[in-house]
DNA sequence: AGCGATAAATCTACATGTAGAATTTACATG
DNA sequence: CATGTAAATTCTACATGTAGATTTATCGCT
């Protein structure tokens, strides 16, 4: 039962090690990354049959894996039709940052209020890995410590539902930035992030909640003006 | 394929209606209700095969609807060792509060910039029959209206994202109602419904988006106050 | 070549089979 | 009567079977 990677014929490639756990959350697992990763572009047919053969595995958890993808938006389920890889365009990504400037907001505040200053070092180092990724122009390095900073921020608030939704919501931004390549800029992003250190690092809860809301309004304003231009 | 209710070792009974769509959907929807409702509390075991044997249909639907319960928080799954009903405490409640603070707030008030008077109108109606619950002294009909007072002002935001967080958390705080009877009371409900439907009728967005904040953030100071005493 | 009809292939949604894990039950022993 | 233990039962997680819907391929006709 050994997971083959996706868009290959051949025979087995991964390690033997047997994966943990459930055939059914490896393959989620498999799936949400070629999602990420663009082997499974928008629009894409998610066959449960041909997934089932491609990764080696019965027809059963790959149908459930695709039933999780479709309730966390990342797949669109048309009855007696089977689900394509969503395909989420710059209206669709500006409405998911309405609601996300709210809840990091929440998040922001709430790791204000509850957190000390284990926080404030871990943030510390991972601006200071932000900064080091965009003097290296790795947009790939860049993109783990902006993700990476949001992770540790919204862990800290202490609310397993308010992490779960951010969680979902960043899925849904990361499967949209496989099609549109919006961004306000690596730079930007460091400066927003380094506002709203800041806000953490004198505790804050108001000015943090502000500059993490600020954050995520100019993600929205930049993408609803490319978007009317469009 | 007719379902049968739950807990009920006997033959037919629902109408011989066809019931249009999947099975598994059915399914889902009969235990939700039945979760609401109290027939299924909290901690119970939610076996795959005994409910299928009840509902008279097969293993893989109801898999895959308990599967969806656990997304929703609505069941609690371990692995090897099935799904049972998610119990939701004061604490817990406390928590999903704060998230529906930040996310009515933001729906209150994209419903005032998108939505014009038929909103104002629907409102109206449903605060009359709000009034009329109470004087009454109706529980069921109050809470019927309270939701769909929600339901309709959540529904006028125009983000398809933001009515489904909202409807998982209005289901979640359904379950938490089964077990917890912490309520600020109709009468308080009715009026914090009064300031927001005035703020939405002045069509002025940031005194809707307080007022529902405020609302929630009363229910939920309500219910911490609460939880500190037990 | 374009187009409609029809046949073949494929897939979804549900039903059913089953190994091994977990739970429950039955029963012996102190 | 409590408690450990072994047998029996039940269940999960996955594999597989299949009717009927849907999609794709094939082919005749213009």
């Amino acid at each position: 039962m050994s997971l083959q990677p996706l868009n290959t014929e051949t025979a087995e490639s991964l390690p033997p090690v047997q994966r943990a756990g459930r055939i059914t959350d490896t393959v989620h697992e498999a799936l949400r990354e070629a999602i990420f990763a663009g082997q499974l572009k928008p629009g894409t047919k998610l066959s449960v049959p041909a997934l089932a053969k491609q990764l080696g595995v019965s027809r059963s958890p790959v149908r459930e894996a695709v039933a999780r993808l479709a309730q966390e938006n990342l797949a669109v389920e048309e009855t007696r039709r089977g689900a394509v890889v969503a395909r989420i365009g710059t209206a669709d990504l500006a409405r998911l940052y309405e609601i996300r400037e709210v809840l990091e907001g929440l998040a922001t505040r709430l790791a204000v209020e509850h957190s000390g200053k284990k926080l404030v070092t871990e943030l510390e180092g991972i601006l200071r890995e932000h900064r080091q990724a965009i003097d290296d122009h790795s947009a790939a390095a860049h993109t783990r410590a902006d993700m990476r900073f949001h992770q540790v921020i919204r862990e800290a608030s202490g609310n397993p539902g308010l992490i779960e939704l951010l969680k979902g919501l960043q899925a849904q931004v990361r499967l949209a930035m496989v099609t549109t390549t919006v961004t306000a800029g690596p730079v930007l992003a460091l400066a927003d992030h380094h506002a709203i250190f800041e806000a953490i690092r004198k505790a804050d809860p108001e000015a943090a909640e502000q500059a993490a809301r600020a954050h995520i309004a100019r993600l929205r304003h930049n993408l609803e003006g490319v978007a009317k231009r469009t």
